[in-house]
DNA sequence: TATATTCACATACGCGACGTATGTCAATTC
DNA sequence: GAATTGACATACGTCGCGTATGTGAATATA
């Protein structure tokens, strides 16, 4: 059985690397992450790292796109989840506030990446989360929910409170309280959208 | 004349450093930014660097500290020139916006104080601003003018959505049609905490 | 099946940069 | 005016990245 093809085995070197580069860039960030020693830890030696990732950049390219599609993908499910709509992207901003609480994710997607690799929008991943909110928000539009306003500008300002939004709760000592002072803060905010004035 | 005394001649000595330090980071960057080449643009080594800042990162402390203390003078002054208030908060929201279009304020503020600082809210300098958005807002409160909502969230929240409204036209390919729709969501967005329903 | 070739990865090396340990000279102190 | 402090220079050790070269197994070729 088994009897791994090169394409298989290469795979596998990617996929640990991808993971140890995880690890090291969460716990260490990536300036204080050795490559021998990461490489080490995966069975394996520079020289792996080099032929797949081109240099350092390239890993740490590699892992971002990991984490910021999983990101993606969970805010996309939970938004999903709550049916659509207006309800549907308040439940998207909570979990990207929610997500962005993961002190791996705060490092390696939220300082790290916009360090070392440039601005996150122009990621290939970074455009997923928001092409959601987009194309939540043109149909919110086109029944006249929303005020008129660049639906991409909103899109990306209201992603923007969330990603805030979570950085604050989690450098906060009382993160609990914090939590429920944000989200509050963050539908007040977003509720500038609305036409409607909303009152309970 | 002159005779400068000791304490002086340090002061110069920091200063230029700083200056230094300003002008690679904003061009090179913080991690490829040589601690020899940036000391010797000076006149200087890097023993002065090691004697008054410690270490690297300590330099860039003080230049971060430097510039985001500037920052939060101008955005501050803008905001009384249009005479506090509501209108005072927008006109602040519009002079960050404006300020992080400096490249040199994204690169050092932005990233590269992010990544090897750490956050930004544990920074000295980074509360000026922020106290001064609060100190607005909390005025605002007592006059019933804005939605009963924990204001440092609001404050921070709002200071956050001019930060990305800045970094995405700073991206922007056509910066100045970008601008306005950014201004334009911002204002939306902040309209949210708003109780009276604004209408032109 | 035997030979040739590819290629994924290891090994070895050079270079540059940080941080530290030590030296030095001018400014202050007594 | 001798002693001491301290601001800064100089010299060195160490480490980590990127590259050039080597190697052995998997595949292609005949």
């Amino acid at each position: 059985m088994a009897a791994k093809t090169r394409a298989e085995k290469m795979e596998e070197t990617r996929i640990k690397l991808i993971a140890a580069g995880r690890k090291a860039f969460a716990e260490k960030g990536f300036a204080d992450a050795s490559m021998d020693e990461l490489t080490a830890t995966a069975g394996l030696t520079r020289g792996a790292l080099y032929h797949n990732f081109g240099d350092k950049r390239g890993l740490l390219a590699a892992v971002v796109d990991e984490v910021d599609s999983a990101m993606a993908q969970t805010a996309k499910e939970a938004g999903d989840a709550a049916g659509g709509g207006w309800n549907g992207l308040m439940a998207e901003g909570r979990t990207y506030i929610e997500l962005a609480l993961d002190p791996e994710i705060q490092r390696i997607v939220l300082r790290d990446g916009p360090a070392f690799l440039g601005d996150p929008s122009q990621w290939p991943s970074q455009n997923r989360c928001l092409q959601a909110t987009i194309k939540t928000l043109t149909e919110l539009a086109d029944q006249g929910a929303i005020k008129p306003v660049d639906i991409e500008a909103l899109a990306r300002l209201l992603n923007g409170v969330a990603m805030n939004a979570a950085l604050w709760v989690a450098a906060s000592d009382t993160p609990q309280d914090t939590l429920r002072k944000a989200i509050a803060a963050f539908e007040v905010l977003a509720a500038g959208a609305l036409v409607t004035p909303e009152k309970k």
